[in-house]
RNA sequence: AGGCGCGUAGCUCAGCGGUAGAGCACUUGCUCGACACGCAAGUGGUCGGUGGUUCGAUCCCACUCGCGCCUACCA
C-alpha cells in the first residue's frame, strides 16, 4: 500500500481550500487567450454585502457553465466584481454614525465618503472570500468595482453622450420621494402593498353659498395643496356645477370645479379633489386644466406652509389635526374603512411621497425600441423563453427613468452649474469650465451637481465597462458580446433591460446572447429568505456546518425588528434541532445544480443535499476501489481493442451519458446533468460494473483480459470525473490528481483537461442488450431471494430453461458472471421435458429462471409472490387487449406502435400462462 | 384589472402524446475486503377537477378549483 491511500470516507474540508489556492496561484481562472471566446459577467453583488443562498445558487450555475466551456477549449472569462450599492451602503454607514451620535452632515460630504471607502475596505473582502469557498473560477486579476476610476469614467462618458443626444434631460417632475432617505427613487424601487386605511368624505362648500360637494380622499392632509375639484363631464349629478367654484376648507382658498373623464363616477362620491403637486394622476389632470402646482410638503414629508397652523407637522400628525378641525367645522360627512395600495420604499420601508423636485431622467422609449427588436429578432434569447413576454410587456410601456439620487455615495452627476442656474454637462470639470467660458465670454465659478446616479445606471454598463469600454481593448474585441447572462427574474427590469438598452446604444451590439433566468431560492416552507424573517441560510454554514446555538445567534443578532428574535429562535430550534451538518462545497453545488429546473421557486431541501453528500462519498469510495485494484499493475488507459462485453457495455453507456450531459448543459438543464451523472455513477458504474469487475479480477486467469478490466475501471472513472468536474470541482480535482499517475495521463489539473466527447465507435447495441439481459436475470434471482427471505450470503441452486437459442448462448457466455452476481450454485440448464422439481419461477422474456423450492422456500410466500406478479401482468394484458380490440387503433395508430402492442400482448399472455402453470404446481405441493 | 407560473408517490422535484420516474422518508433482510454517507429486495400515484381534440392524454385545447408571483393611476 502506498502512503497516499485515500481516507476511508470523503472529508471535504481537508482539501477544498488548498485546491482552490493552488488553482488561483496557477492562474487557471484567467482567460487562456486561445480558442473561441466564452464570457460571463457576474451580476455584481453589493461590495459590502455577503453571499446568500441566491448568490450561491447563481454562482454554481455560472461556474458550471464556465468550467464546462473552459474544458471545451474556449478562451473563457468569468468576470468578477462588485457594485457600490448606493442607498444600501450609505444607509449602513449612516447607521454606524448614528451609534456615534453623528449624522453624515456632521462629517461633511468628503469625510463621509472617505468613511464609506473605509467601510468598504473592512467588509469588502467578505463576498470574495465566500465566492472562493464556493469554488468559483472567477478571473480574480480582473476584478472590478463600479466605482473604480475606469468604470466611473465610462459612466461619465455614457452620461455625456446621452445628454448630448437629448436622451438625458433635467426637469422638475413628480418623482417617488423617500422622506426618510431624502432621495428620489425610481418606480422600480417602490413596492406597493395593500394596507388598510380610511376613506374620508369631506364637504367642500360651494362659493355660491348653496350647499357643498363631497369629495372622497384617502389623504386628507393633501387638501392643503388642492388646486381643483374634478367631476366626470357626463355625470348628471354634478353637471350643473362644472365651472363653479368651491371654498377649500381650512384655507379659505377658492378652487374651481373642473370636468375630466379621468374621474370614476362609481368610486366614492364621484367627486375628486385634485392635488397636482402630490399625486401622479392629479398632476396629469392639473396639466390638462392649467392648474397650479401647490407644494405643501418639505423633504421629510412634513407640512411646509409657514403661514399655516399645520406648518412643520409630520404628514400623519397633520392628517389627524386636519381631520379633527374639519370635524369641528362639520365638514366630515363620513369616514369609511378602506383597503388601498400603499407605496413604500424598498430600502427604508417609508411611505413614498410623490414629490416635485428637479431630477435627471433618461428618455427611455428611444433606447427601448432597438432593445425590443434585439429580442424580437432572436439576437437575444431568454431561457426559458416565456420570460421574453415579461420583458416585452415592460419595455413596450416603459417610462422615463429617474436616475438622480440625493445621496453622497455613488457617481456624482457630471453637470456643473453657474450662479445663474445654467448648467454644463461635461466629462470633466475643465470641459465644463470651457463650456461656461464659451457661454459667458468669461470665466465663472461653477459647482458640480450634488446628486449621484442610480446604482443601476453604472450596472447597466457592466458587461462592456468591465471589459475596458470606452477603450477598444483586446478583451472587448475577444469577449464581447458576452455569451450568457445568468440572473433571477426579479431584476429583469432593473438590470437586464437596461444593460440591453445601453449595450446596444454604446457598443452597437447586444451585451449577451442568452439570458438564463433562474428561480429564487426559498426555505423549506417556500418562504423567501430574509434576515428579518430570520430564515436565511448562509451557504458557508451548509459547507462547514454550524452548531444550533451559533445558528440561533447569527439569526437573531442585528435584527431590524428585535422583537422578532424570540419567534425566530423558536422556529430555528424546531427546524434544526441538531444544527446543520457539514456537507462540503461539492455537495452544496450539486444540490443547487439539481434544483436548477425551469420553475420559479426553488425550495431548499436538506434531504437533497444529504443525498448528494453521500454521492460524493460514493464517488470517493469507488475511486478507492479502483486504486486498490489497479495500483501496481500499471494499466494505463490505452484501451485494449479486444474487450469483453461488460467493458463494451459500460463504455457504451458512458458514451451515451456523455452525449446527454453535453446536450443538457448546452440547454442550461443542469438538473438533468445531475440526474444523468448521479444515476450513471451510482446505479451503473458502482452497482453493476464495479461488482462485475470484482468478479472478473478475482477469477480471470488471462492477464491481458484482467488488464482490460483495470483499464476500463480507470478510464470510465477518469471520464466521469471530467464530466462531473463543472458541478463538483473539488472532489473531482482531488480524485483526478490521485488517479492520474495510474492512467499514464499527465496534466497539472482536471480544470484544463478536455471535456469528454462522444465517440460513435463506443456505441455497442449488442453489449448493452447482453448486459441488460444479465442484469435482468440476476435481478430475477435476487427478487426471489429477497421475497423469500433467503439469506443473502447463501448460495442457492438455480435452473434455467429456454427454447430460445439466444438465451442459450447467453447463458453459455455469462453463466459465471450470473452465478457470482446472484450468488448461486453453478447454473443448471434444463429443458421443459425434464422432470423439474417444484420451483419459484421468474421470467426474463423467454427465459425461465427457477429456484427449486426444497427446504429454502416457503410455499405460501411463493404463492403470494406469484399472485402479485400475475396481478401486474393481468392488468397489463387487459390494457393491451383493450387497445387491440379497438379497430380505430389498428387502423390509425402507426404500425410500429401496433406491432409493439401485439408483441407485448403475446409476451404477457405467455408469461401469464407460465405463471399459472407454476402456481398450479406449487399449489399441488402439500403444505 | 391584466399577465405569468405552479398543482405528479408522505416530502422535494423530473417527465409533457404511446407500458408513471428520481432523491429523501418508509418496510424487510444484511458486520460479504470501495463505501452503514453502505448493500440487496420491496411498499407507495384514478399525474387538482370537469369537458373536448385524438386510435390513444399526466402531456394538447377550453372551462374550473386551489396556491403563488409580477405588472397597473381608481381617489
Amino acid at each position: 500500500m502506498t502512503t497516499t491511500e485515500l481516507a476511508k470516507s470523503f472529508e471535504p474540508h481537508t482539501l477544498e481550500q488548498s485546491i482552490y489556492a493552488s488553482w488561483e496561484r496557477s492562474g487557471y481562472f484567467e482567460p487562456s487567450g486561445i480558442g473561441d471566446g466564452y464570457c460571463i459577467v457576474i451580476p455584481p453583488p453589493n461590495v459590502t454585502g455577503s453571499l446568500h443562498m441566491g448568490h450561491a445558487f447563481q454562482d454554481t450555475i455560472m461556474d458550471a457553465l464556465v468550467r464546462y466551456h473552459r474544458m471545451q477549449g474556449c478562451n473563457t472569462l468569468w468576470q468578477p466584481g462588485t457594485d457600490h450599492a448606493g442607498i444600501a451602503t450609505q444607509m449602513v454607514v449612516e447607521r454606524q454614525l448614528e451609534r456615534e451620535g453623528l449624522t453624515r452632515h456632521d462629517l461633511g460630504r468628503e469625510a463621509f465618503i472617505e468613511r464609506i471607502w473605509q467601510w468598504k475596505k473592512e467588509s469588502g473582502g467578505t463576498i470574495s472570500r465566500q465566492l472562493r469557498r464556493m469554488g468559483t473560477s472567477l478571473a480574480w486579476s480582473r476584478e472590478r468595482f463600479t466605482m473604480d476610476e475606469d468604470l466611473s469614467s465610462a459612466v461619465r462618458e455614457v452620461f455625456v453622450r446621452l445628454y448630448e443626444e437629448d436622451l438625458i434631460y433635467r426637469g422638475k417632475r413628480l418623482v417617488n420621494w423617500d422622506p426618510i432617505l431624502h432621495t428620489a427613487v425610481s418606480d422600480l424601487e417602490v413596492v406597493s402593498e395593500e394596507e388598510s386605511g380610511h376613506l374620508w368624505h369631506i364637504r367642500y362648500p360651494l362659493m355660491s353659498g348653496e350647499g357643498y360637494v363631497v369629495v372622497a380622499t384617502t389623504r386628507p392632509e393633501t387638501l392643503l395643496g388642492d388646486a381643483a375639484v374634478a367631476v366626470h363631464p357626463e355625470d348628471p349629478r354634478y353637471h350643473a356645477l362644472i365651472g363653479q367654484a368651491v371654498e377649500l376648507p381650512l384655507t379659505g382658498r377658492e378652487i374651481p370645479i373642473v370636468a375630466d373623464d379621468y374621474v370614476d363616477r362609481e368610486f366614492g362620491t364621484g367627486c375628486l379633489k385634485i392635488t397636482p403637486a402630490h399625486d401622479f394622476n392629479d398632476y396629469e389632470v392639473g396639466q390638462r386644466h392649467g392648474l397650479p402646482l401647490i407644494n405643501v410638503l418639505d423633504h421629510s414629508a412634513a407640512i411646509d406652509l409657514p403661514t399655516s397652523p399645520y406648518h412643520g407637522l409630520d404628514r400623519y400628525i397633520a392628517r389627524e389635526k386636519i381631520v379633527s378641525d374639519l370635524e369641528t367645522q362639520g365638514l366630515i360627512e363620513k369616514i369609511d374603512e378602506h383597503r388601498m395600495m400603499v407605496p413604500r420604499g424598498d430600502r427604508s420601508n417609508a411611505v413614498v411621497e410623490p414629490y416635485l423636485t428637479d431630477q435627471w431622467f433618461v428618455r427611455a422609449a428611444p433606447l427601448a425600441a432597438p432593445a425590443i427588436r434585439a429580442v424580437e429578432d432572436g439576437r437575444i434569447r431568454f431561457v426559458p423563453d416565456n420570460w421574453q413576454r415579461t420583458y416585452f410587456e415592460w419595455m413596450r410601456n416603459i417610462q422615463d427613468w429617474c436616475i438622480s439620487r440625493q445621496l453622497w455615495w455613488g457617481h456624482r452627476i457630471p453637470a456643473w452649474y453657474d450662479h445663474e442656474g445654467n448648467f454644463f454637462v461635461a466629462r470633466t470639470e475643465e470641459e465644463a469650465t470651457a463650456q461656461a467660458r464659451a457661454h459667458h465670454g468669461h470665466d465663472t465659478t461653477l459647482h458640480q451637481d450634488e446628486d449621484v446616479l442610480d446604482t443601476w445606471f453604472s450596472s447597466a454598463l457592466w458587461p462592456f465597462s468591465t471589459l475596458g469600454w470606452p477603450e477598444q481593448t483586446a478583451s472587448l474585441k475577444a469577449l464581447y458580446p458576452t455569451n450568457v447572462l445568468v440572473t433571477g427574474f426579479d431584476i429583469i427590469f432593473f438590470w437586464v433591460a437596461r444593460m440591453i438598452m445601453f449595450g446596444i446604444k454604446f457598443t452597437g451590439e447586444v451585451p449577451f446572447h442568452d439570458v438564463y433566468v433562474h428561480g429564487l431560492v426559498r426555505d423549506a416552507d417556500g418562504q423567501k429568505m430574509s434576515k428579518s424573517k430570520g430564515n436565511v441560510l448562509d451557504p458557508l454554514d451548509l459547507i462547514d456546518g454550524i452548531e444550533l446555538e451559533e445558528l440561533v445567534k447569527t439569526r437573531t443578532s442585528g435584527l431590524m425588528q428585535p422583537q422578532m428574535a424570540q419567534q425566530i429562535e423558536k422556529t430555528t430550534r424546531r427546524q434544526f434541532p441538531d444544527g446543520i451538518a457539514s456537507y462540503g462545497t461539492d455537495a452544496l453545488r450539486f444540490t443547487f445544480a439539481s434544483l436548477a429546473t425551469q420553475g420559479r421557486d426553488i425550495r431548499f431541501d436538506f434531504g437533497r443535499i444529504e443525498g448528494f453528500r453521500n454521492f460524493c462519498n460514493k464517488l470517493w469510495n469507488a475511486t478507492r476501489f479502483v486504486i486498490i485494484n489497479t495500483e501496481g499493475h500499471d494499466p494505463g488507459t490505452q484501451q485494449a481493442t479486444d474487450l469483453d462485453s461488460p467493458e463494451r457495455w459500460i463504455l457504451a453507456r458512458l458514451n451515451s451519458v456523455t452525449g446527454e450531459v453535453i446536450a443538457s448543459t448546452e440547454q442550461y438543464r443542469l438538473d438533468l446533468v445531475c440526474q444523468t451523472l448521479h444515476s450513471f455513477v451510482w446505479d451503473e458504474y458502482c452497482s453493476w460494473y464495479l461488482e462485475i469487475a470484482k468478479i472478473r479480477l478475482a477469477n480471470e486467469p488471462n492477464e491481458d483480459r484482467a488488464q482490460a478490466v483495470r483499464q476500463t475501471l480507470l478510464s470510465v472513472l477518469e471520464t466521469a470525473l471530467r464530466l462531473l468536474h463543472p458541478l463538483m470541482p473539488f472532489i473531482t480535482e482531488a480524485l483526478w490528481q490521485r488517479i492520474t499517475p495510474l492512467t499514464g495521463l499527465t496534466g497539472p489539473t482536471i480544470m484544463t483537461q478536455p471535456f469528454p466527447a462522444t465517440d460513435a465507435l463506443r456505441e455497442n447495441q449488442d453489449a448493452v442488450a447482453d448486459l441488460d439481459w444479465v442484469k435482468a436475470v440476476v435481478s430475477a434471482v435476487r427478487n426471489i431471494r429477497g421475497e423469500m427471505d433467503i439469506e443473502p450470503r447463501k448460495r442457492i441452486p438455480i435452473l434455467l430453461q429456454s427454447e430460445n437459442s439466444a438465451d442459450i448462448s447467453r447463458i453459455e457466455q455469462y453463466q459465471d458472471l450470473i452465478s457470482e452476481l446472484a450468488r448461486t450454485k453453478p447454473l443448471a440448464m434444463s429443458t421443459p421435458d425434464d422432470a423439474t422439481p417444484e420451483c419459484a419461477t421468474a421470467l426474463v422474456d423467454t427465459l425461465r429462471v427457477m429456484v427449486p423450492l426444497g427446504s429454502l422456500i416457503d410455499r405460501d410466500a411463493e404463492l403470494a409472490r406469484l399472485k402479485k406478479e400475475l396481478k401486474r401482468l393481468e392488468t397489463e394484458r387487459s390494457k393491451c387487449e383493450g387497445k387491440l380490440a379497438n379497430r380505430q387503433f389498428i387502423e390509425r395508430a402507426p404500425d410500429v406502435v401496433v406491432v409493439k402492442e401485439k408483441n407485448r400482448l403475446e409476451q404477457t399472455v405467455n408469461a401469464i400462462d407460465e405463471l399459472i402453470q407454476q402456481r398450479q404446481r406449487v399449489e399441488g405441493l402439500l403444505g
